[in-house]
DNA sequence: CCATAAGATGCATAGTAAATACATCTTAAG
DNA sequence: CTTAAGATGTATTTACTATGCATCTTATGG
Protein backbone atom coordinates (compact mmCIF):
# COMPACT_ATOMS: atom_id res chain seq x y z
CA UNK A 1 0.00 0.00 0.00
CA UNK A 2 1.40 3.46 -1.54
CA UNK A 3 0.57 6.63 -2.03
CA UNK A 4 1.52 7.42 -5.68
CA UNK A 5 4.76 9.91 -5.93
CA UNK A 6 1.88 12.59 -7.49
CA UNK A 7 0.76 12.74 -4.11
CA UNK A 8 3.69 13.07 -2.76
CA UNK A 9 4.81 15.42 -5.04
CA UNK A 10 1.98 17.74 -4.59
CA UNK A 11 2.20 17.99 -0.54
CA UNK A 12 5.93 19.08 -0.97
CA UNK A 13 4.85 21.74 -4.09
CA UNK A 14 2.18 22.67 -2.08
CA UNK A 15 4.61 22.78 1.62
CA UNK A 16 7.22 24.98 -0.99
CA UNK A 17 4.58 27.43 -2.17
CA UNK A 18 3.19 28.02 1.44
CA UNK A 19 6.68 28.57 2.42
CA UNK A 20 6.92 31.07 0.13
CA UNK A 21 4.45 33.14 1.90
CA UNK A 22 2.24 34.50 -1.29
CA UNK A 23 5.68 34.98 -3.39
CA UNK A 24 5.37 33.15 -6.54
CA UNK A 25 7.26 30.22 -7.56
CA UNK A 26 8.42 28.37 -10.88
CA UNK A 27 8.14 25.21 -11.25
CA UNK A 28 11.66 24.79 -12.45
CA UNK A 29 12.71 26.67 -8.85
CA UNK A 30 10.55 23.59 -6.89
CA UNK A 31 11.86 21.22 -9.23
CA UNK A 32 15.56 21.83 -8.88
CA UNK A 33 15.11 22.46 -5.27
CA UNK A 34 13.43 19.17 -4.58
CA UNK A 35 15.84 17.19 -6.96
CA UNK A 36 13.25 16.24 -8.65
CA UNK A 37 12.05 16.08 -12.30
CA UNK A 38 10.51 19.33 -13.86
CA UNK A 39 8.09 17.36 -16.68
CA UNK A 40 6.58 15.48 -14.06
CA UNK A 41 6.14 18.60 -11.81
CA UNK A 42 4.68 20.47 -14.45
CA UNK A 43 1.71 17.70 -14.34
CA UNK A 44 1.11 17.86 -10.91
CA UNK A 45 0.97 21.74 -10.89
CA UNK A 46 -1.43 21.06 -13.47
CA UNK A 47 -3.51 18.54 -11.02
CA UNK A 48 -3.06 21.08 -7.86
CA UNK A 49 -4.58 24.18 -10.47
CA UNK A 50 -7.70 22.18 -12.03
CA UNK A 51 -8.13 21.01 -8.07
CA UNK A 52 -8.21 24.93 -7.36
CA UNK A 53 -5.61 24.45 -4.82
CA UNK A 54 -2.74 26.64 -7.16
CA UNK A 55 -3.30 29.92 -9.11
CA UNK A 56 -0.62 29.69 -12.07
CA UNK A 57 0.41 32.93 -13.78
CA UNK A 58 1.89 32.36 -17.43
CA UNK A 59 4.29 34.21 -19.06
CA UNK A 60 7.57 36.34 -17.62
CA UNK A 61 7.42 36.71 -13.80
CA UNK A 62 4.87 34.08 -13.60
CA UNK A 63 5.05 30.85 -11.52
CA UNK A 64 2.44 29.03 -9.12
CA UNK A 65 1.34 30.53 -6.06
CA UNK A 66 -1.36 29.62 -3.32
CA UNK A 67 -4.86 29.71 -4.65
CA UNK A 68 -5.85 29.99 -0.82
CA UNK A 69 -4.69 30.72 2.60
CA UNK A 70 -2.59 27.23 3.96
CA UNK A 71 -5.06 27.04 6.68
CA UNK A 72 -7.90 26.31 3.68
CA UNK A 73 -5.89 23.64 2.20
CA UNK A 74 -7.01 20.66 3.76
CA UNK A 75 -4.81 17.56 3.80
CA UNK A 76 -7.40 15.50 3.03
CA UNK A 77 -8.99 17.38 0.52
CA UNK A 78 -5.26 17.28 -1.73
CA UNK A 79 -4.85 13.45 -1.30
CA UNK A 80 -8.64 12.83 -2.68
CA UNK A 81 -7.79 14.75 -5.20
CA UNK A 82 -4.19 13.62 -6.07
CA UNK A 83 -4.75 10.18 -5.39
CA UNK A 84 -6.67 8.69 -8.67
CA UNK A 85 -7.59 5.18 -7.28
CA UNK A 86 -8.54 4.78 -3.46
CA UNK A 87 -10.35 1.30 -4.74
CA UNK A 88 -8.60 -0.17 -2.23
CA UNK A 89 -9.92 -3.93 -3.39
CA UNK A 90 -11.30 -4.61 -6.35
CA UNK A 91 -14.25 -5.40 -5.20
CA UNK A 92 -14.56 -1.32 -4.03
CA UNK A 93 -15.28 -0.80 -7.75
CA UNK A 94 -18.77 -2.09 -8.82
CA UNK A 95 -17.09 -2.22 -12.18
CA UNK A 96 -14.58 -4.56 -11.42
CA UNK A 97 -15.76 -6.37 -8.85
CA UNK A 98 -15.60 -9.83 -9.91
CA UNK A 99 -15.67 -11.77 -6.14
CA UNK A 100 -18.55 -14.21 -6.06
CA UNK A 101 -18.88 -13.35 -2.14
CA UNK A 102 -19.37 -9.96 -2.87
CA UNK A 103 -23.06 -9.43 -1.85
CA UNK A 104 -22.40 -10.57 1.66
CA UNK A 105 -18.67 -9.86 1.86
CA UNK A 106 -18.36 -8.02 5.85
CA UNK A 107 -14.22 -7.27 4.43
CA UNK A 108 -15.74 -4.39 2.08
CA UNK A 109 -17.34 -2.71 5.42
CA UNK A 110 -14.15 -3.34 6.88
CA UNK A 111 -11.91 -1.85 4.91
CA UNK A 112 -14.28 1.21 3.99
CA UNK A 113 -14.68 1.88 7.58
CA UNK A 114 -10.47 1.36 7.78
CA UNK A 115 -10.65 4.28 5.15
CA UNK A 116 -12.63 6.24 6.56
CA UNK A 117 -10.25 6.36 9.70
CA UNK A 118 -7.62 7.16 7.43
CA UNK A 119 -8.99 9.75 5.73
CA UNK A 120 -10.67 11.29 9.94
CA UNK A 121 -6.57 11.98 10.49
CA UNK A 122 -5.80 13.12 7.33
CA UNK A 123 -8.97 16.31 7.30
CA UNK A 124 -7.63 16.78 11.04
CA UNK A 125 -4.99 18.72 9.48
CA UNK A 126 -4.25 21.32 6.94
CA UNK A 127 -1.25 22.87 4.77
CA UNK A 128 -0.63 25.23 8.03
CA UNK A 129 -0.29 22.25 10.45
CA UNK A 130 2.68 21.12 7.72
CA UNK A 131 4.61 24.52 8.00
CA UNK A 132 3.56 25.45 11.60
CA UNK A 133 7.51 25.81 12.29
CA UNK A 134 8.57 26.89 9.08
CA UNK A 135 12.74 28.35 10.07
CA UNK A 136 14.20 24.94 9.77
CA UNK A 137 11.93 24.13 6.82
CA UNK A 138 13.20 27.19 4.85
CA UNK A 139 17.16 26.37 5.99
CA UNK A 140 16.49 23.38 4.69
CA UNK A 141 15.03 24.70 1.32
CA UNK A 142 17.24 27.34 1.26
CA UNK A 143 14.68 29.95 1.06
CA UNK A 144 15.70 33.27 3.04
CA UNK A 145 15.26 33.43 6.55
CA UNK B 1 -3.56 3.97 -3.16
CA UNK B 2 -4.57 0.14 -3.20
CA UNK B 3 -3.71 -3.25 -1.80
CA UNK B 4 -2.11 -5.67 -3.55
CA UNK B 5 -4.34 -8.88 -4.95
CA UNK B 6 -2.12 -10.79 -2.63
CA UNK B 7 -3.76 -9.56 0.24
CA UNK B 8 -7.24 -9.45 -1.41
CA UNK B 9 -6.92 -12.58 -2.71
CA UNK B 10 -5.49 -14.08 0.62
CA UNK B 11 -8.50 -12.49 2.91
CA UNK B 12 -10.81 -14.69 0.21
CA UNK B 13 -9.01 -17.94 0.52
CA UNK B 14 -8.88 -17.83 4.88
CA UNK B 15 -12.50 -16.67 4.13
CA UNK B 16 -13.25 -19.88 2.57
CA UNK B 17 -11.34 -21.80 5.00
CA UNK B 18 -12.98 -20.81 7.79
CA UNK B 19 -16.25 -21.51 5.97
CA UNK B 20 -14.90 -25.21 6.01
CA UNK B 21 -15.13 -25.48 9.53
CA UNK B 22 -11.54 -27.60 9.95
CA UNK B 23 -11.94 -29.43 6.79
CA UNK B 24 -8.86 -29.41 4.14
CA UNK B 25 -9.49 -27.35 0.86
CA UNK B 26 -7.47 -27.69 -1.97
CA UNK B 27 -5.68 -24.86 -3.24
CA UNK B 28 -7.00 -25.88 -6.88
CA UNK B 29 -10.60 -25.87 -5.20
CA UNK B 30 -10.81 -22.74 -3.82
CA UNK B 31 -9.51 -20.84 -6.85
CA UNK B 32 -12.02 -22.45 -9.53
CA UNK B 33 -14.36 -21.38 -6.95
CA UNK B 34 -13.45 -18.20 -6.79
CA UNK B 35 -12.44 -17.90 -10.71
CA UNK B 36 -8.62 -16.87 -10.05
CA UNK B 37 -5.70 -18.30 -11.32
CA UNK B 38 -4.25 -21.59 -9.68
CA UNK B 39 -0.72 -20.38 -10.17
CA UNK B 40 -1.27 -17.63 -8.13
CA UNK B 41 -3.03 -18.56 -5.16
CA UNK B 42 -0.19 -21.44 -5.07
CA UNK B 43 2.22 -18.68 -3.72
CA UNK B 44 -0.51 -16.77 -1.92
CA UNK B 45 -0.77 -20.13 0.46
CA UNK B 46 2.24 -20.31 0.71
CA UNK B 47 2.87 -17.41 1.95
CA UNK B 48 -0.30 -17.32 4.68
CA UNK B 49 1.63 -20.31 5.35
CA UNK B 50 4.89 -19.20 6.24
CA UNK B 51 3.23 -16.56 8.09
CA UNK B 52 1.73 -19.51 10.34
CA UNK B 53 -1.87 -18.71 9.53
CA UNK B 54 -2.69 -21.77 8.00
CA UNK B 55 -1.34 -25.77 7.61
CA UNK B 56 -1.10 -27.54 4.87
CA UNK B 57 -0.80 -31.53 3.82
CA UNK B 58 0.47 -32.38 1.01
CA UNK B 59 0.36 -35.72 -0.87
CA UNK B 60 -3.43 -37.21 -1.76
CA UNK B 61 -6.25 -35.96 0.06
CA UNK B 62 -4.11 -33.32 1.62
CA UNK B 63 -4.97 -29.35 1.41
CA UNK B 64 -5.00 -26.45 3.19
CA UNK B 65 -6.63 -25.42 7.04
CA UNK B 66 -6.93 -22.99 9.30
CA UNK B 67 -3.87 -23.14 11.87
CA UNK B 68 -5.73 -21.37 14.47
CA UNK B 69 -9.36 -20.90 14.93
CA UNK B 70 -10.84 -17.53 13.27
CA UNK B 71 -11.02 -15.66 16.26
CA UNK B 72 -7.53 -15.99 17.06
CA UNK B 73 -6.48 -15.25 13.51
CA UNK B 74 -6.70 -10.81 13.12
CA UNK B 75 -7.08 -9.10 10.06
CA UNK B 76 -4.69 -6.62 10.81
CA UNK B 77 -2.23 -9.42 11.34
CA UNK B 78 -3.12 -10.84 8.20
CA UNK B 79 -2.74 -7.54 6.35
CA UNK B 80 0.50 -7.52 7.53
CA UNK B 81 1.77 -10.34 6.51
CA UNK B 82 1.02 -9.84 2.90
CA UNK B 83 1.23 -6.21 2.11
CA UNK B 84 4.59 -6.64 1.99
CA UNK B 85 5.26 -2.47 1.36
CA UNK B 86 3.39 -0.23 3.93
CA UNK B 87 6.07 2.84 3.18
CA UNK B 88 2.99 4.88 1.75
CA UNK B 89 5.91 7.48 0.34
CA UNK B 90 9.37 7.59 -0.19
CA UNK B 91 10.38 9.28 3.21
CA UNK B 92 8.90 6.04 5.65
CA UNK B 93 12.06 4.03 4.12
CA UNK B 94 15.51 5.82 4.95
CA UNK B 95 16.66 3.81 2.76
CA UNK B 96 14.90 5.56 0.21
CA UNK B 97 14.10 8.39 0.95
CA UNK B 98 15.71 11.60 -0.93
CA UNK B 99 13.64 13.91 0.08
CA UNK B 100 15.25 17.36 0.90
CA UNK B 101 13.06 18.78 4.35
CA UNK B 102 12.83 14.99 5.76
CA UNK B 103 14.60 16.10 8.94
CA UNK B 104 11.59 18.41 9.54
CA UNK B 105 8.89 17.25 7.94
CA UNK B 106 5.68 17.04 10.04
CA UNK B 107 3.83 15.35 6.71
CA UNK B 108 5.51 11.83 7.87
CA UNK B 109 4.18 11.88 11.41
CA UNK B 110 0.12 13.06 9.79
CA UNK B 111 0.83 9.86 7.56
CA UNK B 112 2.21 7.64 10.20
CA UNK B 113 -0.92 8.76 12.10
CA UNK B 114 -2.95 8.32 9.75
CA UNK B 115 -1.48 4.48 9.02
CA UNK B 116 -2.23 4.02 12.52
CA UNK B 117 -6.12 5.10 12.56
CA UNK B 118 -6.39 2.96 9.55
CA UNK B 119 -4.67 -0.44 11.46
CA UNK B 120 -6.16 -0.22 14.50
CA UNK B 121 -9.70 -0.40 12.69
CA UNK B 122 -8.42 -3.86 11.27
CA UNK B 123 -6.54 -5.12 14.24
CA UNK B 124 -10.41 -4.79 15.82
CA UNK B 125 -11.56 -7.31 13.61
CA UNK B 126 -11.08 -11.31 13.45
CA UNK B 127 -11.34 -13.91 10.50
CA UNK B 128 -14.59 -14.57 12.78
CA UNK B 129 -16.46 -11.11 12.09
CA UNK B 130 -15.62 -11.64 8.83
CA UNK B 131 -17.88 -15.45 8.43
CA UNK B 132 -20.34 -14.22 11.08
CA UNK B 133 -23.36 -14.93 9.25
CA UNK B 134 -22.19 -17.86 7.24
CA UNK B 135 -25.23 -19.00 5.45
CA UNK B 136 -25.34 -16.60 2.80
CA UNK B 137 -21.54 -17.18 2.27
CA UNK B 138 -21.55 -20.85 2.01
CA UNK B 139 -24.21 -20.14 -0.31
CA UNK B 140 -22.55 -18.09 -2.59
CA UNK B 141 -19.69 -20.41 -2.70
CA UNK B 142 -21.81 -23.62 -3.25
CA UNK B 143 -20.85 -24.94 0.37
CA UNK B 144 -23.15 -27.61 1.44
CA UNK B 145 -25.45 -26.15 3.77
C1' DC C 1 6.23 -50.09 -4.44
C1' DC C 2 4.36 -47.39 -7.80
C1' DA C 3 0.81 -44.30 -9.62
C1' DT C 4 -1.41 -40.35 -8.44
C1' DA C 5 -2.72 -36.27 -6.09
C1' DA C 6 -1.50 -32.89 -3.44
C1' DG C 7 1.65 -28.78 -1.99
C1' DA C 8 6.64 -26.33 -2.62
C1' DT C 9 9.73 -23.83 -5.23
C1' DG C 10 12.06 -21.25 -8.70
C1' DC C 11 12.20 -19.13 -13.07
C1' DA C 12 10.11 -16.83 -16.94
C1' DT C 13 6.70 -13.91 -19.01
C1' DA C 14 3.02 -10.59 -19.56
C1' DG C 15 0.29 -6.69 -18.36
C1' DT C 16 -0.44 -2.44 -16.26
C1' DA C 17 0.27 1.80 -14.13
C1' DA C 18 3.42 5.07 -12.68
C1' DA C 19 7.04 7.96 -13.68
C1' DT C 20 9.62 10.44 -16.92
C1' DA C 21 10.94 12.68 -21.17
C1' DC C 22 10.01 15.34 -25.21
C1' DA C 23 7.83 18.50 -28.36
C1' DT C 24 4.87 22.06 -29.19
C1' DC C 25 1.53 25.57 -28.01
C1' DT C 26 -0.12 29.67 -25.35
C1' DT C 27 0.43 33.70 -22.60
C1' DA C 28 2.44 37.71 -20.60
C1' DA C 29 6.26 41.01 -19.49
C1' DG C 30 9.60 44.06 -20.81
C1' DC D 1 9.38 40.80 -30.79
C1' DT D 2 12.12 38.24 -27.69
C1' DT D 3 12.11 35.74 -23.71
C1' DA D 4 10.35 33.38 -19.79
C1' DA D 5 6.91 31.33 -17.91
C1' DG D 6 2.91 27.70 -17.76
C1' DA D 7 -0.39 24.28 -20.74
C1' DT D 8 -1.02 20.27 -23.20
C1' DG D 9 -0.55 16.01 -25.55
C1' DT D 10 2.21 12.11 -26.83
C1' DA D 11 5.71 8.78 -26.33
C1' DT D 12 8.93 6.11 -23.73
C1' DT D 13 10.84 3.88 -19.84
C1' DT D 14 10.62 1.50 -15.74
C1' DA D 15 8.95 -1.08 -12.02
C1' DC D 16 5.90 -3.97 -10.01
C1' DT D 17 2.21 -6.93 -9.96
C1' DA D 18 0.15 -10.72 -11.65
C1' DT D 19 0.39 -14.89 -14.11
C1' DG D 20 2.17 -19.01 -16.24
C1' DC D 21 5.14 -22.98 -16.54
C1' DA D 22 8.23 -26.62 -15.18
C1' DT D 23 9.99 -29.35 -11.78
C1' DC D 24 10.59 -31.10 -7.15
C1' DT D 25 8.83 -33.08 -2.78
C1' DT D 26 5.56 -35.49 -0.01
C1' DA D 27 1.88 -38.48 1.19
C1' DT D 28 -1.91 -41.76 0.24
C1' DG D 29 -4.08 -45.77 -1.65
C1' DG D 30 -4.23 -49.70 -4.30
Amino acid sequence: MRLTLHTDYALRLLTYLALKRGEVATIREVAETYGISRNHLVKIADGLRHAGFVDAQRGRGGGLRLARPAHAIGIGAVVRAMEEDLNLVECFDPQTDRCRIGPSCRLKHLLHEALDAWMAVLDKATLADLVERPKPLRRLLELSA
